[in-house]
DNA sequence: TGTACATCAGTGAACGCGCGTTCACTGATGTAC
DNA sequence: TGTACATCAGTGAACGCGCGTTCACTGATGTAC
């Protein structure tokens, strides 16, 4: 019946996906041109609507991927180790391999309402797993406790990126992980 | 000498450079193009060369004006009230006429170095600002400990923006005022 | 086992459009007399 | 005071280019016999 191995299409749909995560995080969702994502998969353009609906649908898929993964990622790992990790030097000079929401978050603010929807449904994800971790007794509260640090790492990663001064970009890393622990731990013990 | 009044053309480069301000922030740095943003001015785009060199210029002198701005919103007040200020539902609400950090920084991040410049320029002014009000005597550290404060306030503000569910989105504000004062309060007295 | 065939993933040229930029021009202005 | 003029801010059409998208096609694949 199928001509190809099932397994064909399907894997250059992830090629695609994957290669996308990586540019978007670079270039951003306007500066990645559809002929560019496609070269990166190692493809032409007009392979692309045999894949995607629009470039509007690789966005949503892709931006629900990378959030998909950076849960991953978090995922088994202690809360203090998740914020070393996260505010550290290699995260900070990983654009393109490092988290989506400090590569995107305000061009995401200002896309369709199916890319938005995309990325808030993964990221609550998160939000849930880390708040289940500080106070499984008070959802509510233990959700905005986890969105308020997950904030502050997220401004203080794309500060440091911003910061021409070196060592005060490292600086602000440094503390940040002090300020984020702090946050997770007055309350964990409160 | 002079054919038309000396403040006429200074006077239409004003008018192009504040509606730049609200335009890239609403709708990005790649997401606005010279014709509209000549248009928000009520000019047509033939004119914009006798007003800046490219568009990266006027991007470069329209962010270093928009941090200018915002230093100015904040001097003079306490740093409680910058804080509730900035952390406020009308400032969330908006992105066109609010903090040109939080609407671009990653877009700058993205964008040249001279652009990156006119940014951290400005930037580090405000910081200073607030770090001679937090410690004078010791500069250095204030310095980190203002950047921490304010990459707070930005993802807060991002967060929130970003948030469909919106007693959630406000209640991250909050908690981000709570957790902002902390910061300022804890080392200040300390 | 070897060949003819149907499938369909991927190619590459073309579409209309908006981009940043250039330029010949228009016409309102302030000045000179 | 009224007119002729030089200036120059702003107009609008045009440039080459890359965008997102479409489509007729190619050619490698697995299947049928």
């Amino acid at each position: 019946m199928a001509r190809y191995g099932k397994q064909h299409k399907q894997a250059t749909r992830r090629r695609i996906i994957e290669a996308a995560g990586r540019r978007l995080k670079r270039d951003g969702i306007d500066g990645s041109g559809v002929a560019t994502l496609m070269a990166d998969a190692g493809l032409t353009n007009g392979a692309f609507y045999a894949h995607f609906d629009s470039k509007e649908d690789l966005v949503s898929t892709t931006v629900a991927d990378q959030v998909r993964e950076q849960r991953e990622a978090f995922s088994g790992q202690p809360l203090e180790e998740i914020v070393r990790g996260y505010l550290s030097i290699p995260h900070r000079d990983d654009i393109e391999g490092g988290c989506p929401s400090a590569a995107l978050l305000d061009e995401i603010a200002r896309s369709s309402d199916a890319v938005k929807g995309a990325y808030t449904d993964g990221q609550m994800a998160i939000i849930d797993d880390v708040a289940a971790r500080l106070a499984p007794e008070d959802p509510q509260s233990a959700r905005v406790q986890a969105l308020g640090v997950f904030a502050l790492m997220v401004g203080t990663l794309q500060v440091s990126r911003a910061l021409a001064d070196q060592s005060l970009a490292d600086a602000v890393l440094e503390r940040g992980i002090r300020n984020a622990l702090a946050l997770l731990g007055a309350e964990h013990q409160g």
